[in-house]
DNA sequence: ATGAAAGCGCTAACAA
DNA sequence: TTGTTAGCGCTTTCAT
């Protein structure tokens, strides 16, 4: 590997003559066009490089994000890591991705990574709850660039963006409603710490002037077995609805399963909203009609968020819109039941 | 950021000393317990962490290692990565994701990072076809770390760990014979470049001595819509077959919804085997039996294989037997049609 | 058992 | 316009 004294050699030019035109500097300091060409051929010819831990020692800078996921599969990560990836490539640095699998030591692990400078910032998605409060407090602290990306931890005061996991279920349900759906089943979170997704079923409900009915909700975790048990437990005690919201694509696709099992046809006889819009969403039969998170703008924004935290600048949470994705799992109903 | 120089001062010994018990080595080096502890003492009261660039430039090496993957939606990809940052992590090395979209500009930029020591090593998943063949052969002469998971490139001789597609095809016809099927249908690739699976699936026939019939082949790409579009041209030519095999569980998803159209049931008129198992194998209705690649190991073992390659050890390569995972989609005929 | 010092490759302030 | 030089924080050899 040549270092940048082997080009300066090659070119018959000092070191920082050379450090200049390779850094292509607007700086003060003037290079003559003949120097200039003279160095950049001799990068050309030796295929020099710069070696990128000496120049992040001196710069204090790796050109690394670190961007800490619990998983992978099933979930919005994939698009929101192509979105940061594109703006953090076109702004010179590279994504470290770490995977935590929700463990919260994990996660500490990967915080960690900012205190040696492996990373000069950090995006988390902070899928589940944790411990780590105290490791975001010692970030925030020390003032080091973090931004929660698809989630947020409310305890700690770091910038983030999402959606709104209330306007996930008003879109859904507010589609079904104008579908003409009346009865409209929720499968999702009930926790009062999550049930964000349940207000905004509730509001829709109400902007329409639709009276909640209690049984038409079902309490739903993530993941097509949860989906699957959910819509069977409903079933049993309740069979006056014609549309389903369920929470997340995975148990949507669970509803379609159990619907199947069940005899019924979706849509022909229950329409089927689910959330998040996974890659997932798309592959099924009747392709789902979900609302959909704007997934590569989450990681855009993200990306640029931190970027500019980097740069010292200030920057603002933001809440982006859903947006409604209209497949073949949702249909028009005459009126009322 | 306290320094090595910070923790030495507040312990009252040299740099050096303060760098030998940091980092523990059981070198010729002795340190007396009662240093050792108060340099421990000092790391934990300054919160000391060492500075990854200057130990990396010291050492040349980042720690890091790249993973150069063309998308990371539908595809084996985010299994795999999860295997490749287990054991990095469990070593002591982080990932570099790069995502190329399949743009040989982007892949050579990545390939790029390691003349520049970004990475230590280079983990690719080479999808498309390429025109960095270049690229790939100044990794070779310059004896940088890399290796190739999933796909390969033929041009190029860098160790790689993979399925045989061949053995894909195979097993997910056999299981289909084993099934009583003997009319199974072919959804792939028939390019004389890339057509192994197909290679399997006549394989097998031969090896349960049914004959191959040129009309139950149907050229197919991969994702929903190719499948249903293959599957619709099939049915139009010849609806004499029991089963289709499909070349990936994205077109097996196309398959599944034409089949809905068509007004036939899966698996009771069809059955059906897909490729992969990806994450949304699991999510169809009926569940898709797929020919599993082993992803987590794939990823392992790619990471294992580099790893041994940044210690300069001799790797070979690998290629794994795929696992047949049963699900819904297929069902156990009386005999041949 | 401990410390002094060289140097990894680079940038930037300063000198010439 | 160009060159000299002082570090960035760390590891490690060699003296002590």
């Amino acid at each position: 590997m040549p270092t940048i004294l082997d080009v300066a050699r090659e070119a018959g030019v000092s070191i920082s003559t050379a450090s200049v035109v390779i850094n292509n500097k607007c700086s003060n300091v003037r290079v003559s066009e003949r120097t200039r060409k003279r160095v950049q051929d001799a990068v050309a010819r030796l295929g020099y490089r710069p070696n990128v831990m000496a120049r992040g020692l001196r710069l204090k800078r790796s050109g690394l994000i670190g961007v800490v996921v619990g998983n992978i599969e099933y979930s919005t990560m994939p698009a929101i890591l192509q979105g940061i990836e594109v703006v953090a490539k076109r702004f010179g640095y590279n994504v470290m991705l770490g995977m935590t699998d929700h463990k919260d030591a994990d996660e500490k692990y990967y915080l960690e990574l900012l205190h040696g400078k492996k990373v000069d910032g950090i995006i988390v998605a902070p899928a589940s709850a944790s411990e780590n409060i105290e490791a975001y407090q010692d970030i925030l602290r020390e003032g080091f660039p973090c931004v929660f990306v698809a989630h947020r931890r409310q305890q700690v005061n770091i910038p983030y963006v999402l959606v709104d996991g209330k306007k996930l279920g008003y879109t859904g349900t507010e589609h079904l409603i104008q579908y003409g759906h009346r009865r409209i089943a929720f499968l999702g979170h009930t926790e009062d710490t999550k049930k964000r997704r349940l207000s905004g079923y509730c509001k829709a409900l109400q902007a329409y002037g639709i009276n909640f009915d209690a049984d038409l909700v079902e309490s739903c975790g993530f993941g097509r077995e949860n989906g699957y048990e959910a819509m069977q437990r409903l079933w049993k005690r309740n069979k006056d609805f014609t549309a389903v919201y369920a929470h997340d694509d995975t148990a949507a696709a669970g509803v379609i399963a159990c619907m199947k099992k069940l005899g019924l046809n979706v849509p022909e006889d229950i329409s089927l909203v689910g959330s998040d819009d996974l890659a997932i969403a798309a592959m099924l039969t009747p392709a789902l009609t979900t609302v959909a998170q704007p997934k590569c703008r989450l990681g855009e924004i993200a990306a640029e968020m931190l970027l500019d935290l980097i740069e010292e600048k200030n920057v603002s949470s933001q809440i982006l819109e859903p947006e409604l994705v209209i497949r073949e799992s949702t249909r028009k109903i005459a009126g009322n039941a």
